[in-house]
DNA sequence: TCCTTTGTCTACCTATATAGTAGACAAACA
DNA sequence: TGTTTGTCTACTATATAGGTAGACAAAGGA
């Protein structure tokens, strides 16, 4: 049921953006260093969110990365599909990434796990980075 | 954020030797056959429930699996902690599996994950197989 | 006692995911 | 033109997921 380092690594950088986005670019070394993740395992998630235009960069001496959007328009649901996939603890009850299970014999199992899919989904929809700064 | 064939197909295993606890020991080729899951690998996943005691089984002619305790004292989140470990969405706020990881350092974050955390273990605390069947 | 029917155990297997690392390259900018 | 940043592709090690194969053990019936 856990997120992988994925997901909770590019929850810490946007914060960590969110929380300079006025002052300037910041460089991914001032991340890794805040949260002491590896510098280069960081990079690559922080492509992910450039590629889905989460946040914009800049190259070069003061370039660095920062907010592509005010951080009240980033929910942390977005940001765990787009890294990890489904909320939702079986894909039988998955809106986004829906499959067939053998689980779906059962009713009500299903339906416990329908609710627990909506609790952790309106959760983390309404949770916005801006909320975690 | 979700659970593994394991935890799925042992859920469905204890719900099917449940609905028929009164009868007979069940054959694994009557689980597999109701659910359509593949028997070696239930064998596998059968063999963790007995080895915990949640079942007991009778081998030969006749033989088979039955629940080793009634089914409103066996909880789904038992279940899911043997087959799958935390229900928690990161190991920095599992109370059974903790584990430290850069998470931590986010403090608003932390207490959103507990508080999830805490509707999915007691959900599934509170939730017996007998509920299920 | 032997045969059939069940479960048990050990080992093996393949594909994918996880969590990185290495290094050449591109663009700012001073 | 050199330094400082990010970008891209490739590679790697280990674990996990989801199985399979086959020899073995025991229960019970003929």
């Amino acid at each position: 049921m856990k997120l992988t380092t994925k997901s909770e690594y590019a929850i810490l950088a946007l914060i960590y953006m969110a929380r300079n986005n006025d002052k300037h670019f910041v460089k991914i070394e001032d991340i890794c260093g805040q949260y002491n993740i590896s510098k280069k395992y960081l990079e690559h998630i922080v492509s992910f969110l450039r590629k889905a235009r989460y946040i914009r960069t800049k190259r070069g001496a003061s370039g660095g990365y920062r907010l592509a959007r005010p951080a009240d328009k980033i929910s942390v649901a977005e940001i765990i599909r787009l890294m990890d996939g489904a909320l939702a603890p079986t894909l039988a009850v998955s809106k986004y990434f829906f499959e067939h299970t053998p689980l779906e014999a059962e009713r009500k199992v299903m339906n416990v796990f329908k609710d627990i899919r909506d609790y952790i989904s309106e959760k983390m929809e309404r949770l916005k980075i801006s909320d975690l700064v």
